[in-house]
DNA sequence: CCGGGACGATAACATTCGTTAAGAAACGAC
DNA sequence: GTCGTTTCTTAACGAATGTTATCGTCCCGG
């Protein structure tokens, strides 16, 4: 806590920044377009997803009050998203545009340098996941994340929950009420 | 081909290139030491691989000639490399230090360029291979495998391949002699 | 040349997971 | 409140994988 905070660097200023409110299950990004903007989760839970070529939806992230949300890439290259973001609950948001983002990027040294951090610490959590995925079976994967984040397991519904871990709804029943 | 290679840029120098030839089985970087080298294979194979906690070695990247391989996170933070990196065949290697590395990314903008298109393949590589295992079974990574880098399936020892996919040597074995 | 180790194939068995289906419980819209 | 949808549980079955073990082959070192 010694470095002050992305998020309040960003988004505690009088100008630039709207606020929206919108219901669970509502598309914030789409698979395929073009992020245009970063969110602040003031109140609610969002999560990242894919499809898969057979119609499969996979999440691979849970976002909560207090975290930023983006597709970086996306964001930072106008290319598409791989992915799509969409509340799981009634989700307040506060939104910042992308060339204020990186107006702010540009002229803010300290902004520049917490981005920078913040693009790292989302490398390295792709890399843990990475691995996570590679060295645990999904019963391993499970009990890690209840270790590690039990409010994930707590707040988010469970069929999003078992496509995080890499299996069907009905094999992470199973894992939870043991036999 | 119309930009030229980081591996002509930065290899194709008369000074402060040494050339190191080695067997099979020779480790080159060890897991959670700091790398200070990179390579360029000239002839031969090398696996990049992790040791999880149970002692198991999982490959996760296979390398060949006019390869350039480093634990780039580890060369640029310094800091321990996650990663193990050996040779798989007996292997001719041209090595370039890390201090002469960066000395040459900072006064060349073309070696710059290019080293940073070399992190975002890394990236990009690295997000294919985490889409392939969360998508696909593993005998279908192994026939996407197989149709797309047969030359990896060709050369590189089994129970390598079957740790790369996700499974044991014994499955890998039925999977190519199916059933 | 010989011996040991590494590598791969195969078999048998247990375990886990996916699929399909049906029903209960929670939730929302009206 | 009621109806319908979504979510979760449970069961039954089949398929795929892991585990353990044995065997044969190949290669390398001495």
């Amino acid at each position: 806590m010694t470095a002050p905070d992305l998020a309040n660097l960003l988004f505690d200023t009088p100008t630039g920044i709207d606020d929206l409110s919108v219901p669970a299950k509502t598309l914030l990004l789409a698979q395929d377009r073009i992020a245009d903007r970063l969110y602040l989760i003031r109140k609610g839970a969002l999560r990242l997803f894919f499809a898969d070529g057979s119609g499969q939806e996979i999440s691979f992230q849970f976002f909560f009050e207090g975290d930023m949300v983006a597709s970086f890439a996306s964001l930072y290259r106008r290319e598409p998203s791989l992915f799509s973001l969409e509340s799981i609950e009634p989700t307040t948001l506060s939104v910042l545009g992308r060339d204020e983002l990186f107006a702010r990027i540009e002229t803010t040294p300290a902004i520049r340098r917490a981005y920078e951090e913040k693009l790292a610490d989302r490398f390295r959590s792709y890399q843990r996941l990475f691995l996570s995925r590679i060295t645990k079976t999904p019963r391993q994967r499970y009990e890690a994340l209840l270790e590690e984040r039990p409010d994930i397991v707590r707040r988010v519904p469970q069929h999003y929950l078992a496509s995080y871990l890499g299996i069907t709804p009905v094999s992470l029943s199973r894992i939870r009420n043991r036999r």
